[in-house]
DNA sequence: CCACGAATATAGCCTAGGCTATACCTCGTG
DNA sequence: CACGAGGTATAGCCTAGGCTATATTCGTGG
């Protein structure tokens, strides 16, 4: 019966994509505040993203860890190419997330506050069919 | 601009969702090998989850702690009736995920295990919407 | 009936991601 | 132009959730 390894590897899949959840939100939420300010300070992505300035400081390092950001002492935060190249993907995933739940009847502000938890999970092909659905349907 | 706390709100909400995530998935396996086999042990939770079996120990006794299982050592894992509830309710959840996803044109592979991620996420009232969705279009 | 293999549990380590408290820079203003 | 407020960083603590290695218990075949 093979059937316990599929099961054992949709949750490591879960598992990976929760790891990968912070990093994509902080790199969406930079993004956003260069785009409108000019400036990423690190007390401001504490307030947005609701945490205390030190946990956000250490996230920062995880992101210069793994090469998404760049940061020189008090002087705000930065996306590398790469970094940039996630944000305009969870950008665009996260659009077309909502899209979706507001077309099945959700409303739009449960379909924000939802998706923020559920674009991380959604797989490219799944994507890919949310898109042909909301194609099909306006 | 009060717009700022309401995404911290959302990031928060996310962020607790993902805490309460390995214990409705635990439960859940609980109550399936229970209805399968009439006993889950902690080899096979540990099996299916894809995990070692400390980690499947360590998170027992979390769900015990949490007053969702009991277990007497050496003789298996069962859940209380807050369990039973709670794994009632993931199950109906998860099919109604996974119904969805495929109503919109996902696969049934890709809905099974995007769903296992998704599903943490999805608050009752959009779950309401999915399940409206869904009985107006069959 | 006991010994050994399988199941279970414990110990101890690691990283991520929270927190508070404290220290350190920067910059605008008096 | 110095200084204090506020932004930034560090230190140290905690829990969750992984792991491996080791110890313990159970139950069955000789």
């Amino acid at each position: 019966m093979p059937q316990e390894p599929a099961q054992a590897n949709r949750f490591g899949k879960a598992r990976r994509a929760r790891s990968a959840t912070l990093l994509e939100d902080y790199a969406e939420l930079i993004a956003d505040l260069l785009a409108a300010t000019g400036e990423a300070r690190t007390v401001d992505i504490a307030r947005r993203m609701g945490v205390a300035h030190a946990t956000a400081v250490k996230t920062i390092g995880r992101l210069k860890r793994e090469g998404l950001a760049t940061a020189l002492p008090y002087r705000g935060v930065f996306l590398t190419p790469k970094g940039q190249a996630l944000a305009a993907r969870v950008h665009a995933r996260h659009r077309i997330v909502v899209e979706l739940l507001r077309a099945v009847g959700v409303t739009t502000e449960d379909a924000e506050a939802d998706a923020e938890g559920i674009e991380h999970h959604v797989s490219d092909t799944t994507l890919a069919a949310f898109a042909r659905f909301l194609a099909t349907r306006s």
